[in-house]
DNA sequence: CGCGACGTTGATTTGCCTCAACGATTGTGG
DNA sequence: CCACAATCGTTGAGGCAAATCAACGTCGCG
């Protein structure tokens, strides 16, 4: 399984087998059952997490106890709460499998020391933080320039096979509508 | 002026004199007055930005005419359409001054370049994006869990000085309200 | 000065939420 | 293997936050 995350990395950047068994040193595998938690608000998060295989999701809990996903990440996505992770600051996100999934968990030291000694890490995370930026811009403009009915509908045209793999009320929640309003418009079309 | 951006990766990695000379001959600097665009819809960005004094605006123009701010960028922010500089494809988004402004070009053809000849740039921008990333995630989330009303107070809070440097209607159309709203509510208290 | 850009105010409309009640499906323990 | 609860989705009535539209005020600048 760790292999699928060294191919993913040597798309971008090559690295010798010495490089790769220092790598492997440093990243271990996990497999976390469907609910359970990689971090919880009120902690500080400690990992960043790559998805081998699964889905997982980053999201808050506001006061009257209503959900707001942030974030999903299915296979060969990077997910954690950065600003908790880079600034050792409590979280106030949640992150949670949506189902089985197995990742590779990078620790916080771990991967301070790997850009240590093997620099060229440094271009694979430029890279996947510099989409992952552009990604996010792109959705800020989505939201503000379409109606739900249309992030709706475009969600579905982009991902109609994620679609299947989650709750309704995760997509809602993830797209800034509620669950009966998805609902209605999925009744009208 | 261009001491300014050496001054500001030099928080993040150290760089030799001969390194900061490869450096100053990638770079040049601009000064751009007020409304003049450095990106319109239809063309590729060709260039990252560094703001060194002043404020640039990235935004789309929807069908009726519409502008939505996606992204100011004041003194020491990089501002591009990283969409269309990386994968030297048309923006649909633009690059506007909202006021004199000068900047600091990096080429996309420098970048390459410069990330062949100083490897440790890769880490600046790696902390770059990541932050940025982060900030991003964190206004999704922003937006999807307070109203308008509350967002206009906290950016008011957050940039006091800011809001005074650009009219109120493009702040609205960063906080995703109208104008007309931002008008009511500032009457009523 | 006069015009265009920006901001204000109020009437009306609308997209989506809230709340509540009711199926359908899943899964779990007896 | 069934009973029953929990989870998830649906439907509809009513309400509200914010948009739209239109008219008017004001300021700065060519």
């Amino acid at each position: 399984m760790l292999s699928e995350l060294i191919e993913h990395i040597q798309n971008y950047i090559y690295l010798t087998p010495e490089e790769i068994e220092i790598l492997s040193n440093e990243v271990s595998i996990q497999t976390i059952s469907r609910k359970a938690f990689l971090l919880k608000e009120g902690e500080v998060c400690e990992a960043n997490y790559f998805v081998l295989k699964g889905c997982l999701r980053l999201y808050s809990v506001d006061d009257d106890l209503k959900e707001q996903t942030v974030q999903f990440a299915i296979e060969h996505w990077w997910i954690s709460d950065y600003l908790s992770l880079e600034n050792s600051i409590l979280s106030s996100l949640y992150i949670q499998a949506t189902e089985e999934t197995i990742i590779a968990v990078l620790p916080r030291a771990a991967q301070d020391e790997l850009f240590e000694r093997l620099p060229q890490l440094e271009r694979y995370f430029r890279i996947i933080y510099q989409r992952a930026y552009a990604a996010s811009i792109w959705r800020i403009h989505h939201i503000f320039s379409k109606t739900g009915e249309e992030r709706y509908f475009q969600f579905v045209k982009m991902f109609p096979n994620f679609v299947q793999r989650i709750p309704q009320y995760m997509l809602a929640s993830f797209l800034g509508v509620t669950p009966e309003f998805i609902s209605t418009i999925r009744a009208k079309k």
